[in-house]
RNA sequence: CGCGGGGUGGAGCAGUCCGGUAGCUCGUCGGGCUCAUAACCCGAAGGUCGCAGGUUCAAAUCCUGCCCCCGCUACCA
């Protein structure tokens, strides 16, 4: 087994389905995740609900369900659409689960017994829907100034968790380690916050009864934003008791790599490394914060209806045409814009004229002169095989720095030269000669080669369709478990004489915007 | 002085950290090919890189000032 290689991406909130921001998320994620296992490492992957307070509670009294019960479905449709989107975690964390609840125990006892929790009292307006105390001057007219609610006035004991304590620590962490915040137009904000000063952090409501109990205190309950960030932790084993569970936390922990939303950058980078500095936990390696995926520029919205679910996108041409436009399209870690318009353009021109038709054509010549068997490797294809090579070292550098966009585009230079390549030794004319069979067989061999490497390189993007493409191309062993291998050129893995499988065209084009 | 993002050929983007031929996709125009999903290939037109200064042999890229757009003011990642 390679190098371990543990992420995670944020654990969502359950008040409502998923949509296609959380959705993109959840494909970058993956995309990494896969391009992590092709290039060796051994990969943990992890995704969950966050199912605590208030708001969910209420959530689920309004559809007359138990919380429970209520999350319980919630976690259904996430996970259904999940997989339906060929998000391939290998573990889904739920905050109702009993190994996450002994994880926050843990972690707050370690903390308490540090001298870093103290009890308090808290007194402020309370926005259920933010789960956030205002104060007066940050109300709107006496509303939230996020949801434009009534906020209640709420003044209880509360327990502090004493956030200002690792200010210093975290700024000279960063400094440290720049590569701890990611990218870097984020570290900047962290380091202008932390810079600022913080302030301690209340991590108990006694009004809410939805949530994990303080261990000390029965009559309070866990900050649901405290509770959460755990999740990362407890997955892993941490408070659970068993030589398995501690294994697998000695082995797993600390996490590679957080993906979250760039909102939440403050969470992952403030308060969640002091939580771990407080109980002697090791910091995660590295947070990346994502941007927004916008509907033709403007941010979605429910009211108006332009809410793009991830699922009917999916169904109307696949899951992986809509995983490869969104990682294609938008540069991670900034914000993008999706439409059907675009991603009609972008599909056509990248999946059904350039990669499609090449493998169509491929194929039809591989029948057409070879009666469909895999031809010899001959000369011609020099230039496919040197361009291969630097395709893979420039791929693999840029899915390194989860630069996602960059990788898709590597790739597709190899589609791009692979086509140019066809009209350059026009095999048709070659065919015609019965001296320059060695050439023939050179050229499509070396056209099979390069659609061989595109299917491994596509494989993070959409699994399910270079797995097709792996197909038709006649490979018989799991995409999923091969290797990209750069120590040797990976070229001339297919086996001459086995047959190719032609089926119908990967991806059909679009004749009318949806 | 609230914070942040952005202004690059008709459209959408990359390049800006580490100055040195302005790149990609679509669209337009011309040509080629016929293996292929009316797909593919080649070529061309089209940009004072928001504006004004400055630094430099050299700036989209660094510095200063200004203008405009967009988030943070929603169900939200």
């Amino acid at each position: 087994m390679g190098q371990k290689f543990y992420m995670t991406t944020a654990i969502d909130y359950v008040n409502s389905r998923p949509h296609l921001g959380t959705a993109y998320e959840k494909i970058a994620a993956d995309c990494i995740a896969r391009f992590k296992r092709l290039a060796g490492y051994d990969v943990r992957f992890l995704m969950g609900n966050d199912e605590h307070s208030l708001n969910v509670e209420r959530r689920a009294r309004e559809q007359g369900l138990d919380p429970l019960e209520y999350t319980d479905r919630m976690a259904e449709v996430f996970e259904s659409t999940w997989k339906a989107l060929g998000i391939s975690y290998d573990d889904f964390i739920r905050t109702t689960e009993e190994r996450h609840k002994r994880g926050v125990r843990l972690l707050l006892e370690r903390i308490r017994a540090k001298g870093d929790i103290y009890e308090g009292t808290y007194a402020g307006h309370y926005c259920v829907s933010c789960e956030a105390f205002y104060q007066e001057k940050d109300l709107i007219d006496g509303l939230c100034p996020v949801h434009r609610t009534k906020p209640q006035w709420l003044e209880e004991k509360n327990y502090f968790f004493r956030l200002s304590k690792y200010c210093d620590a975290i700024l000279a962490h960063i400094e440290a380690h720049p590569e701890f915040v990611q990218p870097d137009i984020r570290r900047n904000e962290i380091v202008a916050l932390l810079k600022e000063g913080l302030e301690d952090l209340s991590i108990s409501r006694s009004s809410v009864r939805w949530g994990i109990l303080i261990p000390w205190d029965p009559q309070s309950v866990v900050y649901v934003w405290f509770d959460a960030l755990i999740n990362y932790l407890s997955a892993t084993g941490f408070g659970t008791d068993t030589p398995e569970a501690q294994a697998s936390y000695r082995q797993w922990w600390p996490a590679d790599l957080h993906v979250i939303g760039k909102d939440i950058t403050r969470f992952h980078c403030v308060i969640w490394p002091a939580m771990l500095m407080a109980a002697d936990v090791a910091l995660p390696k590295q947070v990346f914060g994502h941007g927004w995926v916008h509907l033709k520029g403007e941010k979605m919205s429910k009211s108006l209806g332009t809410v793009v679910d991830p699922l009917e996108a999916a169904e109307r041409f696949g899951a992986d045409p809509l995983r490869y436009f969104l990682l294609r399209e938008i540069s991670f870690g900034r914000d993008g814009d999706f439409s059907w318009e675009r991603f009609t353009e972008r599909y056509n021109a990248d999946l059904a004229n350039d990669l499609g038709n090449l493998l169509s054509r491929t194929l039809s010549m591989t029948e057409k002169y070879f009666g469909g068997r895999v031809p010899p490797a001959g000369p011609g294809a020099e230039r496919l095989a040197r361009l291969a090579g630097e395709v893979v070292e420039r791929y693999r550098e840029a899915m390194e720095r989860y630069d996602l966009s960059t990788g898709a585009t590597e790739a597709w230079r190899l589609v791009s030269a692979a086509n140019g390549f066809v009209d350059e030794v026009k095999p048709w004319t070659l065919a015609r000669d019965p001296a320059r069979q060695a050439e023939l067989a050179g050229a499509i061999r070396g056209l099979l080669e390069s659609l061989r490497l595109v299917a491994v390189l596509a494989f993070p993007f959409m699994p399910a369709k270079s797995a097709e493409l792996w197909r038709q191309l006649g490979e018989d062993e799991a995409l999923a478990g091969q290797l990209l291998d750069t120590e040797e050129p990976d070229w001339n893995r297919l086996r001459e004489g086995h047959h190719v499988r032609k089926g119908d065209p990967l991806f059909p084009r679009i004749e009318e915007t949806p």
